[in-house]
DNA sequence: ATCCAGGCAGATG
DNA sequence: CATCTGCATGGA
């Protein structure tokens, strides 16, 4: 990829290894719109306006060195990618398909709260509950709501949360923001995986699923592989596991794959995903 | 209508 | 330690 930067934009030419659509559909992400000339892409209290065709990609950021590190642009993909096709069989073709995955580097906060909302909900109604989070508890930007700063998130009441369709992970919200005010964030970036991972386990709302998905979407550490309905269904068709506990299939792939977990987990999840919605 | 969605917490053996 | 159950809500 070569990538230029300008004052607020950030334009990409020779981009095979960056495809703007399957990076926002793969799950790491909830709050993006596809529009018919555009992707936007909200983090925090930020928007970012993309385009992508033939073989460009421009970003429009107000921040282009946040945009720089969000989008993970220093990062060599190709090299990975090749490693995990030579899992061979099913990884190959994940890969091929879902060529130009990247995984993002999103804030903490926001993947918290994000991810212990999607805890046995459809992404639809994911999406909606963000949004209204924003819409309602967010600072009105120009043209948008951005992300409720902690101080913001501590003063909604159970009902606030049950009300922007959270349901019974209402009181576990709650509870979450109030421990995450006594918390350093700095401190937890520096902590070694597994001490960050059971720190985050003994989070409300957070189990090891949700703390995976932390760990890999807010906290760079790409040896984790969150094992959701849907991995654990590749696991069983694909490759014929026996095992059904969630936690150990997550152990035996991220095993398996060390470092590349997290980006495998992302093109076999989208493989899944894809497939299924072609039915 | 019944089942399921990027699982977790609490209770029970 | 392993297994079981209830859980709000909306879409298919």
């Amino acid at each position: 990829m070569r990538i230029k930067t300008l004052r607020n934009k950030i334009v990409i030419s020779e981009t095979k290894n960056f495809d703007l659509r399957k990076s926002l559909e793969c799950g790491q992400i909830f709050r993006y719109e596809i529009l018919p000339d555009c992707f936007i892409v909200y983090e925090t209290e930020n928007k970012m306006v993309c385009r992508q065709n033939k073989g460009e990609i421009e970003i429009e950021a107000e921040d282009v060195d946040r945009a720089l590190s969000y989008f993970d642009l220093m990062t060599d993909y190709e090299k990975m990618d090749k490693q995990i096709a030579k899992h061979g069989g099913i990884f190959e073709k994940a890969v091929k398909f879902g060529k130009g995955i990247r995984i993002f580097r999103q804030d903490i906060l926001e993947m918290m709260i994000s991810f212990v909302i999607s805890a046995n909900n459809n992404i639809p109604r994911i999406r909606k509950s963000l949004f209204k989070l924003c819409e309602r508890f967010g600072e009105e930007k120009d043209g948008y709501f951005a992300f409720p700063t902690l101080d913001r998130l501590i003063s909604i009441t159970q009902k606030d949360w049950e009300k922007i369709g959270t349901g019974y992970r209402a009181k576990s919200l709650v509870k979450l923001c109030g421990q995450l005010k006594e918390m350093n964030f700095d401190e937890l970036k520096a902590l070694p995986t597994t001490t960050l991972k059971n720190k985050l386990i003994s989070l409300a709302g957070i189990g090891p699923k949700v703390a995976d998905c932390i760990l890999l979407f807010a906290f760079s550490r790409q040896d984790s592989f969150p094992t959701d309905v849907w991995i654990k269904k590749f696991y069983q068709e694909d490759l014929h596991g026996t095992e059904e506990d969630a936690k150990k299939i997550s152990e035996m792939l991220s095993s398996q794959f060390g470092h590349l977990s997290g980006l495998a987990q992302q093109y076999v999840y989208f493989y899944k995903r894809e497939k299924a919605d072609k039915n």
